[in-house]
DNA sequence: GTGAAGTTATGACGATCGTCATAATCGAAA
DNA sequence: TTTCGATTATGACGATCGTCATAACTTCAC
């Protein structure tokens, strides 16, 4: 069995990233956050708070990717839309709109680390494996949407460009909905792309 | 004349918002990237970077409505949308796809300052006041399409909704594009917004 | 030229950060 | 039970952070 604390921390990690960010996710936190010792840190995470947002990164991807892969190949495309939506209004309302997304935090910010870059140039590397694994996760959840609507006729290229504005304008969505300390943006959009969605299946 | 100094530290912090995220984003680097005076912060800015960060967001939100309200009004609502999606276009490929949106950035991001929250806490009337502005900024946005497109003869409701849409989804897209590194999922979100408000006008 | 008000320069303060080194503790094979 | 590796406890290190206090420097009306 494999450290039940490294998995409580990769959870919480994702967690507290998607309320208030990469930057602000402190290792402190994490471990205050989920009861976890800190001195387990740097064994579990040899290569440190770079690692665990790594990992909270995947975790994150999966978490999605595992619902909304089942609820697509049992329902179909318009299904695997309102599951992916209802996913997001869920992790909205239960978090009373502080929660978001974790994996458009990444997408979002720059990982800044004062520790490991002495000559004050941000690591790029680092950054750039980031942006890799965010850039992953939304290829994933894409190729999800994109197989289900090839698979109800679209034409190829079509249905890339549709994976992409459901992805895309759910994430933003979400983002949206936190400002606003509101679910109404993600009903109108959820609206929206249910009827460009059933028209372009219709054809 | 409002000092010079203080418009270019505004514009310098929502420059380095769009690029690191709000907390990456430290006066010291505002100061060093503007070359402005670090002794002139607590002066132009007396609330401190609460009111540094506040600025950065109405100024990032009057840089995109001002060309999108003028091209909106003479040249409709797909002219509009393709102007939005241009600017970030610009946005992006200019700064090599480092630069977003820094609003995103605050709708996504908890602000955090160690300095002013002594009991650990975050202050919570703070971070809400920066969620009141970037939600504020996106409601212009959303305004300036809604009118567009009720002028062209949309019904409310659906104006509204696909007002949302168009806005979240170029969000979203703005994001992704900058952990893929492309222009791609732009352009492809593009053309499939294009397709809806057509189709909708064309009703 | 003399003030006064508007700016800027500079260094300090307390706090948190990620990381690391060291020591203590635990678990299970021998 | 002893022993050894995996795990945890704890405190320190260097760095950056936002803020503040104080002093110096401008600018310009008078």
């Amino acid at each position: 069995m494999t450290s039940d604390t490294r998995a409580k921390m990769v959870a919480g990690a994702a967690d507290l990233m998607s309320r208030r960010g990469v930057n602000a996710t402190s290792m402190r936190e994490v471990v205050r956050h989920t009861a976890t010792p800190r001195g387990s840190i740097s064994h579990h995470f040899p290569r440190g708070k770079q690692q665990l947002i790594e990992d909270a990164v995947v975790f994150a991807g999966r978490q999605v990717s595992g619902p909304l892969e089942h609820l697509v190949q049992s329902r179909g495309a318009i299904a695997g839309l309102r599951t992916f939506i209802a996913l997001w209004r869920q992790t909205l309302e239960k978090s009373k709109f502080q929660a978001g997304c974790p994996v458009l935090a990444v997408a979002v910010e720059q990982y800044v680390n004062d520790a490991t870059e002495k000559d004050g140039a941000p690591d790029e590397a680092a950054q750039q494996h980031l942006l890799d694994l965010a850039d992953g996760v939304f290829a994933d959840w894409q190729r999800i949407m994109f197989t289900a609507l090839r698979r109800e006729g679209v034409a190829p290229a079509r249905a890339r460009r549709l994976a992409a504005l459901v992805i895309a304008s759910t994430e933003g969505t979400v983002a949206m909905c936190r400002a606003a300390r509101s679910a109404q943006p993600l009903e109108d959009v959820r609206q929206e792309l249910e009827l460009v969605l059933s028209s372009a299946l219709a054809k």
